[in-house]
DNA sequence: ATGGGGGCCTGCCGGC
DNA sequence: TGCCGGCAGGCCCCCA
């Protein structure tokens, strides 16, 4: 799916369709995505309002006003489709309903929010707005990498004496929510460690906190730059190509300067890292 | 507790 | 053209 920056790209676009705006009717086109939708979901939003959109981690958070919390997961390939508003200067009309528009939620004003996903591994619930923290999605998942929580104490804390690859140990989200196998894989990169590398072996692995900040927070900005392009985004809300130095680049030269490597893939725990064998070690 | 692997789904792409 | 294997950015669950 769609990691932190991504996530984030999708609350911006959606703020103008949800945010103070009321859900007129909610169409609800199967019991099931991940998991069952919760019990009555389409009345429970009927007539509520938007009172806040937030995130936390990959996880969109839908304020009431009933004081529900709508949550939102985009799973693999869950996409956001906005329609019926103008953004910049184009008016996006209503598209003709596709495969997999699972959610559609038609707000005040002609607004329309369209929730698709294919593959199904995204997730809706409502829980209590109080109580929300308490979600077991929630409750145990790590503190916001962007986040002040989330400094270099803590981390090299949290990866001292572990035998676990740093590859896999980034990925857990209990020790930082929001990372995915992208920003992984570009992360080690620009921090020159390799994937393999045992997590508690890593000298002064507090150092990677700045670069996972400055990795996300440029991801961020290419979404917003994306977003702002509405005649190419059409509404939708999802995935933007960003210029990625490593994933997805196998066979391809090391950008390093100087470096005359080509990017690898390996397997680790069933997920593809890429990397550079010579800058990273 | 920690670490590794399977499984959930569908779609796409490359090779034969 | 059709079939088949491999692959995909997440995350829960089970096992050792």
């Amino acid at each position: 799916m769609p990691e932190l920056p991504e996530v984030e790209t999708v609350r911006r676009g959606l703020l103008p369709a949800m945010e103070g705006r009321v859900i007129e009717r909610a169409e609800v086109n199967r019991p099931d995505l991940r998991w069952p939708l919760p019990v009555n979901m389409a009345e429970r939003l009927t007539g509520k309002r938007v009172l806040a959109l937030r995130r936390r981690s990959k996880y969109l958070l839908a304020d009431l006003s009933s004081g529900e919390t709508l949550l939102i997961h985009l799973g693999m390939s869950g996409r956001m489709l906005v329609s019926g508003i103008t953004l910049g200067q184009f008016f996006h009309d209503h598209p003709a309903p596709e495969k997999h528009d699972h959610v559609v939620l038609h707000l005040s004003d002609g607004a329309r929010v369209t929730f698709n996903d294919a593959r199904r591994f995204g997730a809706m619930d409502l829980l209590l707005t109080a109580t929300a923290e308490d979600h077991p999605l929630l409750a145990e998942i790590g503190p916001e990498p962007l986040g002040n929580t989330f400094d270099e104490p803590y981390l090299a804390a949290r990866l001292q004496g572990r035998n676990t690859p740093i590859k896999s140990a980034l990925l857990d989200q209990h020790l930082v929510a929001g990372l995915g196998n992208i920003y992984v894989c570009e992360t080690l990169y620009r921090a020159r460690i390799a994937p393999t590398r045992r997590a508690g072996s890593i000298e002064n692995s507090g150092a990677l906190v700045p670069i996972i900040r400055e990795v996300l927070a440029e991801a961020i900005e290419a979404g917003g730059s994306s977003l702002k392009d509405y005649r190419r985004t059409d509404g939708e809300l999802g995935y933007f190509q960003k210029a990625f130095a490593v994933y997805g680049r196998e066979g391809q030269p090391c950008l390093t300067p100087g470096c005359t490597a080509t990017i690898a893939r390996i397997v680790q725990s069933g997920r593809s890292s890429f990397f550079c064998p010579t800058c990273q070690s």
